[in-house]
DNA sequence: TAATATCAGACTAAGTTAGTAGGAATCGGT
DNA sequence: ACCGATTCCTACTAACTTAGTCTGATATTA
C-alpha cells in the first residue's frame, strides 16, 4: 500500500522536530517527553533522533535533566534537511542515483520525467520550513487540497 | 539508497509500453521480444505485463505467433496510468491513504505538506503520456534538467 | 554515589521486492 | 490431429528493508 510513501522514520523525526519548536529554545526536552506527546515509540524515536544529532540539526545535552533542543532557529531548518539527515538524498528513479547512473541511457526516455518529478518534490521540500508547521490548523489544508486536487 | 524511489515492477512495466508504442500497431510482440529488447528479466516482464493486462493497458493474443500490443492509443495512456496498473494509487504518506487516515489528525500540520507533494507528483505522472516519451532524445533531456534543478 | 538522561550497537519479526520454476491453456500452421 | 510457440497462472524463494526492541555503557546533575 502506498506508492512512493515516506517512511515512519521521517514523519516521527518531523513530528518531534516540530514539537521542540514549540517549545521555549532553552528548555530540554527528553525523549519520553517527545515520545508520549507526540504518540511515537520511545525507543524507536531514540535512535532518529541520534541521527538528527549527528546531521546537526539537534543538540543533545547528556545527564540528569538532559535533553533536546533545536541547534537552530525553525525557520532555519527545512523539511528537506530532517528527510536528508535521516535518510540521504531523495532518488525517485535508481538512474538519477549518482552512483548508479542509467544503464541504457542513451534509448532512455523516462529520465526527463523522473527528473521532473523529484525537482518539484525536491523543491516543495526544500521551501517549506519548520516554523511554517507550527500553528497552521490542519482540517482547512486538508481540506482545501483534496478539493483542489479533485478538481 | 533512493528515497521515495520507484520499484523496478514500474520502471520495467513503463519501458514495455514505451517499447510496444513504438512497434507498428498491428504487431504482435513477445515477451521475449520486449525482455531482450529492453533489458529486463524475461519472467519478472511475463508478471508485470499480465498486471497490465488486467489493468486494460494491454491486449494479449495466446499461441502461437501471439504477443502484446497497446490496448488504445499511446496518447492516450499516461506515466500514471501504468503506475496506477501495477501499483495502486500514490500515498506519500500513510495519513493520505483514505483507509488509514491521520491518527491525529487536529494537531497535526504536515498534512498539508505531503498533499502539496502528492499533487504535484501526479500532475507530472498524469500529464505525461506514453507518445510523449517515443521520440526525445535522452541525453538533451538530462543534461538541461539536472542544470535548471542545480540552478 | 545515586538517579537520570543520552548514546551505541546488536538483535528480531514481519513485510516487501525482485525474481525463478513449472506447468496448464490456447492458438497457428502443417 | 498434432506440434511448437506463446500466453497465463500459481507457488516458491532469497535477499533486503522496515519498524521496532533489548541491553548496556557513558555522561551529568543533585
Amino acid at each position: 500500500m502506498g506508492l512512493m510513501q515516506v517512511p515512519r522514520r521521517i514523519d516521527y523525526g518531523l513530528r518531534a522536530v516540530i514539537y521542540l519548536s514549540g517549545q521555549d529554545p532553552e528548555k530540554c526536552c527528553s525523549i519520553s517527553e517527545i515520545a508520549t506527546q507526540q504518540g511515537v515509540p520511545r525507543k524507536f524515536l531514540e535512535k532518529i533522533i541520534q541521527d538528527l544529532v549527528r546531521g546537526g540539526l539537534i543538540k543533545s545535552k547528556r545527564g540528569s535533566c538532559g535533553g533536546y533542543m533545536l541547534a537552530r532557529s525553525a525557520d532555519a531548518i527545512s523539511f528537506y534537511d530532517v528527510i536528508e539527515a535521516l535518510e540521504g538524498p531523495i532518488a525517485v528513479n535508481t538512474c538519477l542515483d549518482p552512483h548508479m547512473g542509467c544503464d541504457q541511457l542513451p534509448r532512455c526516455t523516462m529520465v526527463g520525467v523522473w527528473n521532473e518529478v523529484q525537482r518539484k518534490v525536491t523543491e516543495v521540500f526544500t521551501r517549506t520550513t519548520i516554523a511554517d508547521l507550527r500553528q497552521t490548523p490542519c482540517k482547512d489544508l486538508r481540506g482545501a487540497s483534496s478539493l483542489s486536487s479533485a478538481a
